[in-house]
DNA sequence: TTTATTTATAAGTATATACATAATATCCTG
DNA sequence: CAGGATATTATGTATATACTTATAAATAAA
């Protein structure tokens, strides 16, 4: 009997696939341990934990130390998708960057914002508004509040070259956020500023950026009609 | 002098991203190498590896063999988003699911989407309508085309309990894919399913999936009024 | 019967060592 | 000096071993 050997990780993960992929492991069946595996591969455990280890990353396998490995139920697809600097998203699509400066004022934000932020009322943010442009067409209306009490040196940026969206990956360090994404009609405002029509369908972003003294930053990204996010999976 | 040791992944994980905020290690910048590291944090190489490999991975440092390991010149933060069966995602928010299948065909797919399948003129695919509902009001419609020539079974596949959506998530496995999201106005047809108006701005979410014997299927799910996608990074 | 306590188990991690691999740097040759 | 062979180097990976930690299950105590 020639059993193949498995004695790379990327070996064995792939086996561990083939076997949940063609139910000869069935969804929420616990599989053999570590050591089981190892001895079965013909390699070490710590290549088998390799293995396994991706595939719970990915959510293919449930794991719990004692109760053991399990396929995933559920096997939840996993798409990752970056965040870039907005002018590098349109450098790399080979078109021209234009960055016009629309406002830049301190004042206290509206409830929403405030809320979103967990601020104390009364207190005064930085607003910035700004437009990213694509071939000298506009693309991207950023509508950002900057908490200039976490940020202190943000309150002598300028913002009239460089944009607030690559100023603060650039300068501020962060520990996490969140995205949301929705599809809204353009208000007047936002079809004046994009070139479209009020109603439009905008493609919208809005991100919270947070580091461990408390939320950086809340944006909106209003995208011109046609913009398109993509990813793999 | 009491250095402290870093005797664990997660510690030296921690110090070298203390590191790259702190712009101690400057973007663009070369650091030590692993074996220098592991003699100054006072732990194997290996324990090294693993830390500095989990930054790679979430795009903080760029790491070449032979030519080290530097600093990120742009940190590109991503965010992983799970694609969920889209009754699980209604469920989990506590809303009650139903599924209405609208059309269940087997015909020619119109040129764009035989492009994007990468098909020979004149194969016939099962196209799919369905609308997936969250408290009794339209949430989610369904456009999809299966190949059933890489996916046989399909052929039987009724999709008058189960959804698409979910019976090829348990039923077909697949190596990978990828999405796009974009905003729309409602055409009337969608406005009708959907129980809005023509021109409102529509979530529109584009699958293509795919195993090693092709595209398997591709699908367009036009999301009513005021979605949300979310998740954090 | 319920509630602690112990124990056994499987994953998680750390380490020394060895070798593999990719890519740069250097040296040699024509 | 160009171009190719070769050495060097940093990361990548595999392995045996040992120890840690979470936790399910069994056992003892209340």
């Amino acid at each position: 009997m020639t059993t193949t050997e498995f004695n790379t990780w990327q070996s064995v993960q792939e086996e561990v696939l083939r076997r949940i992929n063609s139910r000869e492991w069935k969804p929420g069946e616990l599989i053999p341990n570590e050591a089981e595996l190892s001895l079965e591969f013909g390699c070490a455990r710590a290549t088998v934990n390799r293995a396994l280890r991706g595939l719970a990353e990915a959510g293919l396998l449930d794991r719990r130390r004692k109760a053991g490995t399990r396929v995933a139920l559920h096997p939840i697809r996993k798409a990752t998708l970056d965040i870039p600097i907005i002018r590098h998203e349109v450098e790399n699509r080979g078109q021209a960057y234009r960055y016009s400066l629309l406002s830049r004022t301190l004042k206290e934000p509206p409830p929403d914002i405030r809320a979103r932020m967990q601020l104390p009322a009364g207190t005064r943010l930085l607003h910035v508004q700004a437009l990213h442009l694509a071939d000298a067409r506009p693309h991207i209306f950023e509508d950002r509040w900057i908490n200039q009490h976490v940020v202190k040196h943000a309150s002598n940026a300028e913002f009239s070259t460089i944009s607030p969206n690559e100023w603060l990956v650039i300068n501020v360090p962060f520990h996490g956020g969140d995205i949301a994404f929705t599809a809204v009609g353009a208000n007047p405002r936002e079809a004046q500023i994009l070139n479209c029509r009020a109603g439009d369908a905008l493609f919208i972003i809005e991100r919270n950026t947070w580091n461990d003294q408390g939320i950086i930053t809340t944006v909106r990204l209003a995208c011109a009609p046609g913009y398109r996010l993509h990813t793999g999976f």
